[in-house]
DNA sequence: CTGAAAGCGCTTACAG
DNA sequence: CTGAAAGCGCTTACAG
């Protein structure tokens, strides 16, 4: 059996660069240079004359060199934790398509630096080496040394997430407002005991949604039950507690802070034997693929993450240029209800 | 309420460069490059003086210009498609961590890039744009458009995945193998009646998990009953009707192609109050986050998918720098047997 | 409106 | 062992 080997023998496929065009055309690659940046005088007819030949010929400029000559890379970094969850995968998945798009929009590329826990030495490496003008930190990734890191390094750089550093660029999801408005929802259809069972309140997006979820009470005037929340469900086991000691409570209507958990208090309160919505109802702060398949349907938020990446990138483009930007910018919502609470 | 607003005054932050450090130390710039470089003879003395100062001064290349010089970027390109599920998403992640690191080790860069559907152009601008070295194609992205484009385009590239096109580099898991290993452990048990439930055998490597399910049955001398094998549920409503065919065919053990499905069968089984493992058994042949916290555990194939992007991130290098590599490469697994096929 | 020249920050024959 | 010079492929004052 011969074991296939492969091996790349190059073959010298040269480019055409802006000289061989100045040459071929007998003009100056200065003039070559204007006639494709648009920047500076040249007349309508040598401009065309240019811009012909290098359709024809198919001329793509080497962004490289005039990153170098400009004192650019046409980079950006997006930096994801290498230890993120499941939950947070749909969220990445769309929001960096999002920032791709947006990128590519405007000529510029994302470079994709994965940190491990504390260590963010690859992204450090990236900087250092000169390879990007700015970077996106994705949420779950606040911890504060990458956010001195990249302000001693003087790089431009935005959060997409949210943080209670005024300091930083950040754009995110509305979060609070969306939370509070679906649980003020259920508030207005007579649910008055209504649980919440979520994960750890050191992420600053579950802290985010308590919030949401204690100003609908708050705003409706009705007073919220301090036993009704657990906010410490990362487990099964965690959660099938925090479930049992809700139907203890006799609540009516479970809020599940994400999908994740959402699928485990499914998945205890089927073992109870509890139906769901006839004898509770059910509802998460995020919508994702995760519960996609799930019966019955269940009513939860929906976010554009892809337009919020998008979004992100923008800013942070036009922060790069200069521009004036809003600190703080949050992206809209949709509640969605689906079946888990309609009324029997 | 004033609204806060950003703008970026870059203040001219010059970065030093290996000229200044020749005009420091009064000797040429050639000489400091070959101290950087090692290639070249220098004096141990000169190069020792050099790379303290570098040291001192925290001196980091620029990587964009070096390159530029070498006719390199140092960069490659990850093309992942937009529009992957979730079942694929554990294995992006881990892949893409693997990817990462391996290049930064070699002083590469991972460019991101999206696909939507059959539009692959963001990938074409950054080939076009002179902005990557070599390309890694993720799976599932067997496409062969872009393949083909690669191709013509020159441009070294390797598929991590499984594709019938011998010219195209790879490197996957040994699905086939892993596949075969479990069933052929299930059928040691003394099942004989296994079923089946896949996804479109449009993947390839939904067709590497069923050639192994047959494989097994083929090497132990058993006829593999046709009925029992559904590879067509993408939906919960197919799923469902697999399983209930199967229930009918009364087998005593189901095996799925991934966790998404496993836990789609798992679902319907509770339904139809099945009990797991006691009146079936349950595998899945891919173990991922998603079957995480189930219950009860799912026996299943485990894959370093992390040590996969590695992989391919390393030959890729390797056939970049003119090194013999191998066309086909595949890694290891582990079966894991849990408790949805203990015997009671 | 156009071009020669210097420059971005590095590398690399070539000569000494 | 070391350096001057040309070059990678572009941009951009400056001069005309």
């Amino acid at each position: 059996m011969v074991m296939e080997v492969f091996r790349n023998d190059r073959m010298e496929n040269r480019k055409i660069t802006i000289s061989d065009i100045a040459e071929a055309l007998q003009v100056s690659k200065t003039t070559v240079s204007r006639a494709i940046s648009g920047k500076g005088r040249i007349s309508e007819e040598t401009r065309k004359k240019i811009l012909a030949y290098i359709e024809e010929k198919d001329y793509k400029p080497n962004v490289i060199a005039k990153g170098l000559a400009q004192q650019k890379t046409y980079n950006i970094a997006l930096v994801i934790p290498g230890d993120c969850n499941l939950v947070d995968m749909p969220f990445f998945q769309n929001s960096m398509q999002g920032i791709c798009e947006e990128a590519s929009q405007h000529d510029y590329d994302v470079m994709l630096v994965t940190t491990s826990g504390k260590d963010y030495s690859n992204l450090e490496r990236m900087i250092f080496n000169h390879k990007v003008d700015g970077v996106i930190l994705s949420r779950s990734l606040v911890k504060d040394e990458v956010a001195v890191f990249l302000k001693e390094q003087q790089i431009p750089f935005i959060l997409m997430g949210t943080s209670k550093d005024e300091d930083i660029l950040q754009v995110d999801n509305n979060h609070k407002e969306g939370c509070c408005e679906l649980v003020t929802k259920l508030l207005a259809r007579g649910y008055r005991k209504i649980g919440l069972v979520g994960g750890s309140q050191n992420f600053v997006v579950n802290r985010m949604r308590f919030e949401g979820y204690k100003n609908a009470f708050h705003n409706a005037k009705y007073t919220m039950e301090e036993a009704f929340v657990y906010s410490n469900c990362e487990t099964m086991e965690q959660t099938e507690q925090a479930v049992k000691k809700l139907l203890r409570h006799e609540v009516q209507c479970i809020v599940c802070m994400d999908d994740m958990i959402c699928a485990l208090v499914m998945q205890v309160l089927a073992k109870e034997q509890i139906k769901v919505p006839e004898q509770m109802k059910v509802a998460s702060f995020y919508d994702s693929t995760l519960l996609m398949n799930h019966e019955p349907a269940i009513t939860s938020l929906l976010f554009d993450d892809k337009a919020l990446g998008a979004l992100t990138c923008r800013i942070l483009l036009d922060y790069m240029q200069g521009e004036e930007v809003k600190g703080k910018n949050l992206m809209g919502y949709e509640i969605v209800l689906r079946e888990s609470t309609d009324d029997i």
